[in-house]
DNA sequence: AACTATTTTTAGATTTGTCTAAATTTTAAT
DNA sequence: ATTAAAATTTAGACAAATCTAAAAATAGTT
């Protein structure tokens, strides 16, 4: 199915989307994420529908089907696969793969990306700690919480982080969290929900925003 | 300088054509590049005028200017680096390269060039020995000949093709010719042009089109 | 020099993706 | 159940890149 980059990007916002919520997107989400006009998605979410790529009801929102939910998954692994080489093979830094991945992501070649997964030893996550789907657009996330969600004394392994903007990551770099980590928690402040932790043999104290910001998995 | 894709396009073949004939691109030539129609040529040729990247006079054809020289390089550089990328790193063969090479060249991202040029070893050819140009756009061109030039006795290395054609590549892989092999003229035949040539110890015959094709440097 | 063939440009139409402004539908609140 | 607010769709316009058909300019030939 021939594609245009517009439809492309489209579908991957309603996959992104519907990832978190589960739920039909509508229409003014699907443009805000899109950075665009609710009239413009309006007119997007016809053309999909007309290609049986959505299901479409007048004013219900949008769900993907199995073939848009296919493709979608497929830009997705492709943006998730090249974050990786651009870390891995390009020196990249977490915080400025994003904007590259979001062109790469479009390059249409079965070949390079099947070479490309094989190159970096095929990856299951991307930098950010994203599950990276298979061929097939499957993916298998592993549980992991936000590290405001551990209890004093509890410990986890740093595994992915919720936002992605660039201060949050260059943040974090600035801390020396990195994934992989493990971090405990030796105190919570009530007042802010602030956290202390210890990683690195240090202590540290970290926002409630950016506890909330850092997913864990338990130890 | 932002640039769409077409005007891109446009330019990389306006340098591609004047590093041939070295004369202003006519309007037609150029819409049989770009495999469009005169008129769109025409439009295309006055927004790029427009925006000072040729010097565009009525019915006289285009050449680049400084800074479309410039663009056009940059994206021939980066055509011929992902070609080489995709060789050396993921295992495609040389007559697989160019149509996601052509992707790939519209990619924006300064450090990510530099940084596969890295990843490269820095090469100075692409696949098909076409001179990879540096970052100023500028290119050394190593003397080269077709193998038709060269007289019985002479030897040479093979350094590039003229045509890459997928049939004439795939021809070439199965005569076993490659680029860095060295190769003899034996003997000339007056009557079709066409030469047995010594080369891996074995005498092979090369059609008079084939050996116009193969470019090497005289040893 | 005049005529013809070729090349190039112009004029007007089309498609894609976007926008603004207005109309419609749904949702939430009296 | 009405009414007000919010979300969504429609209508009409626009810029980019293309096309066809016609007009204009150039080049080639007698
Ligand atoms: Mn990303
Ligand atoms: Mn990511
Ligand atoms: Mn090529
Ligand atoms: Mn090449």
């Amino acid at each position: 199915m021939l594609m245009t980059l517009s439809e492309e990007n489209y579908l991957k916002a309603i996959y992104n989307i519907s990832t978190k919520t589960g739920e039909a997107v509508s229409t003014n989400l699907l443009a805000e994420a899109m950075e665009t006009k609710a009239s413009s998605a309006t007119d997007m979410i016809k053309k999909l529908a007309e290609k049986d790529f959505v299901n479409y009801k007048k004013y219900q929102g949008v769900k993907l089907t199995k073939e848009g939910h296919l493709i979608a998954a497929s830009i997705v692994r492709k943006h998730r696969l090249w974050e990786v080489f651009l870390v891995e093979k390009l020196n990249f830094s977490w915080d400025e793969v994003h904007e590259v991945a979001e062109q790469l992501e479009h390059i249409k070649s079965d070949k390079l990306i099947e070479e490309l997964d094989a190159l970096l030893d095929f990856p299951r996550v991307d930098p950010h700690g994203d599950p990276i789907p298979n061929k097939y657009g499957e993916i298998q996330a592993k549980k992991k919480v936000p590290l405001s969600s551990l209890k004093v004394g509890e410990k986890g392994v740093c595994v992915g982080v919720k936002s992605t903007a660039k201060e949050f990551l260059q943040y974090l770099d600035k801390i020396e969290i990195s994934l992989g980590i493990e971090l405990e928690i030796i105190e919570k402040e009530a007042f802010d929900g602030s956290v202390i932790v210890l990683y690195k043999d240090q202590q540290k104290n970290i926002s409630a925003m950016a506890a909330a910001n850092l997913y864990v998995r338990k130890t």
